[in-house]
DNA sequence: AATGAATGAGCCTTCATTCAT
DNA sequence: GATGAATGAAGGCTCATTCAT
């Protein structure tokens, strides 16, 4: 006779965080509409039931997914800011290699991928993102920008528009991979896309 | 006795196009799973059931808004190859300003965050889109990069990635602006980014 | 080959009414919180889906029932005042044995024993029962106690508190037999009871 | 090592009880199905666990707070009855306010609005409160009315009759002001309808 | 061709009940 | 004895789909 299995065990304190990934995982596939509850619970190893005892209700799990994927986010982006010495391409180069590093080993990309495609369906929540997360985001590359202009190391641009030709590429090859990977014959490995971009914003396409 | 007057009247050559185009505004809006049929009706000035004589299904009108409005797409994105005398680089400027152009007044923009957002839901319409087209339009510029290195005029840079580079950030702001212009900040207009998108190309950042 | 039958027919202008009498019916057998929808569908002859078609949600169900049952009510009430003749015991006695009448034949003393039952989980309705029902009912009575006391046909009784001895038991009586004329060995019969109650009323008890 | 203080007390004995009041008093608030076994266990200030320990489900619970308070409910109800001298009347009066006095002090009239209101959903129930509380609340004014008849002393009406004449005016008035007090602007006092009640029964309305 | 009443499957949510701690 | 995390069945509600009119 073997020992019977328990049904279930307690974890309260490890049931949240494995939700929300689970809830993470199933958002950013197929939406926040067309994820359905019962496969979140039984992605993270529970009942429906379970889910409620924790989250009020699907978007309230939704709020909790954007907001506590987006804290280890925060705290990645802040940290990347630190000293530098050297030139300000330099840390500019450093600074693209690390977020996409970020982008490839994180859910960055499939969030920024969810916040686009739900943005418009919650619209404290897209705030939310924009100011906490894009806004520190730009301000940390906008800055690198500023410095190496006003050293006389980068062309005097319009610094917000520089800001967007640094990340907009980097975010679109990522979020684009996440969704077309599978059918794009012509795939690009963000890694590999990091670094070509670093050299096309320093030297340009001409000759 | 008098001829009744009809309750309706025949359109049955518009309504498809009416109804697509309803339905285009509020996939693109919403997404697919939280659109609802009664409301693409309403929007189309008919009925539910009326979505159905033209639609075997909800799914079925999706794929028929994405083929529909890509069609005039690819015409536009063929149409603006032609002949070409001069500099690659003025071509490749005015395809990108012709291509900012109709980024912000067809639903191109939309009709990108829509695949995005639900490519892993329909992948043979993902396949469909990236075929017909992505791989395309990346053609297109590809097409002027080649012919830029080989006349010397560009440098000798992976052609797949520099058209990347090319594309890629112009869609990403008109994308993100679709999602986030309520509420970023330091929204940025496409004409003026692509502007400024060609500069950077030509002369990168440096000073 | 036989003509097949209709899977449903369009009764748009019946069906409220349909649905509010079925809902009526368990309603006041089980209770609001133990009738399931699917039953009130089932016994309306339509599905649960149609009765969303008439109605918001079970509470609007709930509070059509009341109202839409209570109009007949107080019509009802209100015609029985009119013209009257003769001795104010006339009128009372007639007055009493037509809302013994009422109470047999309609819904009246269930919905008196819903609303008992539920006025604490509806309070506006059970404001509304009060004020539209109650109050106007009793005034009925209160004014040929008031006008036979004024003939010096009856005694000098305080009026509001003979209204409740002359409409409270009937009304515990029919809600009563509602509830346990299954199980009560004594059941007594209202149509019985109005004209002892009567009796009762005029003469009193005592030799 | 110390004694650790235990976490909760031994309560065995006062446990069911504390629950069983505070499931009535919800119960009779807010009926069977609509009370939450949680809100029971809070309102007695337990976990709902703790429930399951002394019923076996939540019918259980509502038998067990019905027949508990049935209890002393029959034991008053014999207790009124013994020794009488002098008219019968005055035994009458004396029973009335008695029972006027428990309706007010007791959960009596509670118990009878949520035995009308749950009947139907518990018939055993029902048919065992109307046979151990209901019959001999009866018997006791039955048999008054009875001796009163046989001495003379009240006329020979229909007993069962007037056993219900005498009973259910009280009841009414007490079940009403549980449903309504609270919306009626016409409230009335159990106690002082008690007295105005017995004058009637005396009396009669007549002048 | 068009309508919109009716359907019914499916999902979110609640809550009585169980059981590991 | 008590807890409360976890379950799972049930029910309210929505909405894609059908079909009588």
């Amino acid at each position: 006779m073997d020992t019977p299995q328990p049904r279930w065990q307690r974890r309260k304190d490890a049931r949240p965080a494995e939700i929300i990934e689970a809830a993470l995982t199933l958002f950013i596939d197929r939406g926040f509409a067309a994820t359905r509850l019962d496969d979140v619970a039984k992605q993270a190893g529970v009942t429906k039931g379970t889910v409620y005892l924790y989250f009020a209700n699907k978007e309230d799990l939704f709020k909790a997914v954007i907001r506590e994927t987006l804290v280890p986010e925060l705290e990645m982006a802040e940290s990347m800011i630190g000293e530098h010495k050297g030139p300000w391409a330099d840390l500019l180069r450093e600074m693209l290699l690390a977020w996409a590093n970020r982008l490839m080993n994180s859910q960055t990309g499939g969030i920024t991928k969810l916040m686009i495609a739900e943005a418009s369906n919650f619209p404290e929540l897209a705030q939310f993102y924009v100011n906490e997360i894009v806004v520190r985001s730009r301000r940390i590359f906008a800055d690198i920008i500023e410095r190496g202009i006003a050293a006389g190391e980068f062309r005097p641009v319009d610094v917000m528009m520089a800001t967007r030709a640094v990340t907009a590429p980097l975010l679109m090859v990522k979020v684009w991979s996440r969704s077309f990977s599978a059918c794009d014959p012509d795939a690009v490995s963000v890694a590999d896309y990091a670094a070509f971009h670093f050299d096309m914003l320093m030297q340009g396409l001409k000759a």
